[in-house]
DNA sequence: ATAGAATATCAATGGTGATTGATATAGTTA
DNA sequence: TAACTATATCAATCACCATTGATATTCTAT
């Protein structure tokens, strides 16, 4: 048998980014991040306050999205505003 | 604001399907079960023998999956030959 | 400079889930 | 029936990670 997966190389290379990307993003919160960035970019303070969670939760998740690219972020005084980098995501996508 | 993800509650419960769909395919084991079945219906002892795994390790994940409604299974005498429901996968992609 | 607001970091905890080894069950063959 | 094969289950372990509370950092305004 010929599974890609299992013999070609840049295949299966492929598929561990697609595992790293599902794990970033199974979170039901981290889902409901996104799903807010979707509408309009946000500061933490809004996406806490507006979910109902910690303000350092928020923060981490951010950290970890951002760290994976997924998100971006821009200073504006006392703001963080973070708003969804489309292009990575939609590669992770079309991976999957 | 009006984000859906936190106000209608069907798009509330949506995400959480999705968040546990991608909880369940987050494993490169996984992915690459699906790998598999995607080429051909495979029963338990060729997939563990073709990805290096163990047997009942195999036999787990592929547990999850049918639990959760993505691969079927049919018995073969001796053997248990599963496959991927397609129409489940499509599903959850979409949501996502 | 000092107080306050927004965000990030740190350490600890609790829960979840992949993996493993041993064993059980089901079906086949001699 | 007995031996064998394929699969499933069970218990235990290990690692990872979301969450929390406390604290640090960064910036603004008075």
């Amino acid at each position: 048998m010929k599974a890609k997966c299992c013999i070609n190389k840049k295949y299966n290379a492929e598929l561990l980014q697609v595992a790293e990307f599902l794990k970033v993003i199974n979170d039901k919160n981290r889902l409901k991040i996104f799903c807010l960035l979707k509408e309009k970019e946000m500061c933490v303070c809004d996406i806490w306050q507006y979910l109902d969670l910690a303000q350092n939760l928020v923060s981490h998740h951010l950290k970890v999205l951002k760290d994976f690219g997924l998100v971006s972020s821009k200073k504006q005084g006392l703001k963080v505003i973070y708003s969804i980098n489309t292009k990575a995501v939609k590669k992770y996508i079309k991976l999957l």
